[in-house]
DNA sequence: TTTAATTTCCCCGAATTCGGGGATTTACTA
DNA sequence: TAGTAAATCCCCGAATTCGGGGAAATTAAA
């Protein structure tokens, strides 16, 4: 009896890719694939399906709404979220919503194959870098003295490279920083790459995000 | 570079055949071994270990105790619990002391090895078993938030336009957004001109932190 | 005192973003 | 049915950022 699997995911390209796999794949059988869940309840209905692929990122209804509904009507059925990154709040935001397995788009065929498997067994299979993110969320409720360690790790940027950074985040651009700091626009590059460095990041966007999100800048 | 593993385990049989399954694999060395925690500090000062694989049940002071005692102490030290049952209370025991992994023993050599490397890299590998239980921990405190009401103020973006924002929020450049997306290069441009204007902003990185401090996208 | 880290400045070429146009299709609505 | 909004795609030129180099002065630490 092949495991029957429905995917919901905007992506086309991906969705067919996925058919072809899971459907191509002894023991998988694909009952339905579609582009958006504004028909999720009659989708499901229709598809009757064992294991449901959910892509995060959807245009209107995005999957965390997705699995509520899933969970609220089909309470057996088991979902596995599919996600380009690795947003701590959608993690969360997914796990309490009811989903069963986080996983990145990334993933090869053939272990998205056994997670669909571990899924319908009643496991949760994620990737490791999601698990360390869902054990963070117990384990954080722990600690609150160590808060000095917390602010200690601000990824060791000095105190220029943390001005900087702030600049960035407030909109400026290097020419402006530079006027900003009084030195030059070469001075902002060499800082620039400093902190790209240290916070393992390629692009003034990533770097604001990580520095609102880490709280490095305020 | 080689991992170093340092491995706690009561029972010599396994200890000796993980020893020489580490020991001899690429990538890996071992770094001590130990069939009890008694000189746990001093243990881990001789050996240096890059990771710890820590049994749960060992007699004298158990692998929990062991555990908070090693993140007290090495903070960065990822620790991995290796289990011969999948008992609730000690999975969640396990992840509040601080563990980073949670592995059961009838664990396949091979799979082992990519846990310690996983565990290493900074993830948490778990059994899809213990994964679930882990997830039920935190699905169960089911909280009612009215945070929705807030986040109304999404400036009148379309769902296209908020997807494009997410992208950006999570580092993509055009390019990579477009093909996220689905759509071409130019098309992404549209989209990012409508949202500075919508945002009234005139760069990327000031889309990104109105993104996120006015909380548009997740 | 020698090493290491910080802060400063410069160049080049490639890649990317920005501003300001224009255009088509689809879908909803007044 | 005409009009509007959304989503898609295209071009040009200017401005900006990125990666990978190098280098010098100051300061802190070993």
């Amino acid at each position: 009896m092949a495991i029957r699997v429905t995917i919901f995911d905007d992506n086309k390209k991906l969705l067919d890719s996925l058919d072809i796999l899971i459907d191509g794949s002894p023991g998988f059988q694909i009952a339905g694939t579609f582009p958006n869940i504004s028909n999720l309840i009659a989708d499901i209905e229709k598809s009757q399906p064992d294991v449901i692929l959910m892509d995060i990122e959807m245009p209107g209804i995005n999957g965390i709404e997705g699995v509520k509904i899933v969970k609220k009507h089909f309470p057996k059925i088991n979902v596995m979220m599919q996600t380009a990154f690795e947003n701590d709040e959608h993690v969360f935001e997914a796990i309490c919503a009811g989903a069963s397995g986080y996983i990145l788009k990334s993933t090869s065929p053939s272990r998205i194959l056994e997670c669909i498997v571990e899924v319908y067994q009643g496991g949760s299979p994620m990737s490791p870098t999601v698990a360390r993110k869902v054990l963070g969320f117990l384990q954080t409720p722990k600690k609150e003295s160590n808060q000095s360690d917390e602010n200690k790790d601000d990824y060791n940027l000095t105190n220029r490279e943390k001005e900087v950074l702030s600049c960035l985040v407030n909109g400026l651009s290097y020419k402006m920083i530079a006027d900003q700091c009084n030195i030059t626009y070469e001075t902002v590059r060499s800082h620039m790459k400093k902190i790209y460095e240290k916070l393992h990041v390629a692009s003034m966007t990533e770097a604001v995000a990580k520095a609102i999100n880490k709280k490095i800048v305020m």
